[in-house]
DNA sequence: CTGCATCCCCCACGATACTG
DNA sequence: CAGTATCGTGGGGGATGCAG
């Protein structure tokens, strides 16, 4: 493969998992759309584990790809809200019925699978 | 984090793409939809670029998360067979409704996108 | 509060060669 | 045909410190 094939996606397949793929984007989407909007901190104490460098450079990504809306109050201290955009609102069902059949399966097999401790 | 958390999913969306996230798993599960069967080589075929390290790998991961199955003939040349569980069944309308909201995005945005070559 | 700048490490993935 | 084995590397991601 040559360099430049690095961001070309093979398939549509793969357009989509280059967008919401990654350690933490799924999550971050889930999280918004479950509580419409939030600030950066609450992004931050939501997603666990979360560094603010990852955290920004993964909004900053999604954003780019019209998948979240960034809001900017320009007051001291700051104040910073991310939501949804209808793109991304489009897709969170999907993300939802991956997780109805992941807790299916979590269930199975109970055995070797940590307890899951998310919202 | 601790080094034990690595495999810990934080939540079902987590445990979800741990499972079908990386970079072949969603493509050869869809390519192995759409052929009900597939040989070793014709996924090495249909996956372009993929080496048969990663190949290999990616099956074997699939095969541990009870996702694809494996079906070994005992002869010369050898010869075995892939295909999905009823598990992975269960999830593929899923991978198909991304393909379709992928396409849609693709189409929506003409532009520095490469062209989508896939079956 | 909401970041940006650095430094650094690990491992997913690639390239290549070999085998029953 | 269907894989192993080995070696290398790029960059995704972590830790920490600083800033408006």
């Amino acid at each position: 493969m040559s360099k430049n094939d690095q961001n070309v996606a093979f398939c549509a397949v793969d357009y989509a998992f280059q967008r919401i793929g990654g350690k933490y984007k799924a999550r971050i989407l889930w999280y918004l759309h479950e509580h419409k909007v939030l600030r950066y901190g609450e992004l931050k104490r939501m997603v666990k584990g979360i560094t603010t460098k990852m955290l920004t450079q993964t909004l900053r990504e999604l954003e780019k790809d019209e998948l979240v809306t960034r809001k900017e109050y320009h007051q001291v201290p700051p104040k910073v809200e991310y939501s949804l955009t209808p793109i991304a609102e489009e897709f969170v069902p999907f993300i939802d019925q991956m997780r109805a059949w992941a807790e299916k399966r979590i269930k199975d097999s109970l055995q070797d699978v940590e307890p899951i401790a998310c919202y």
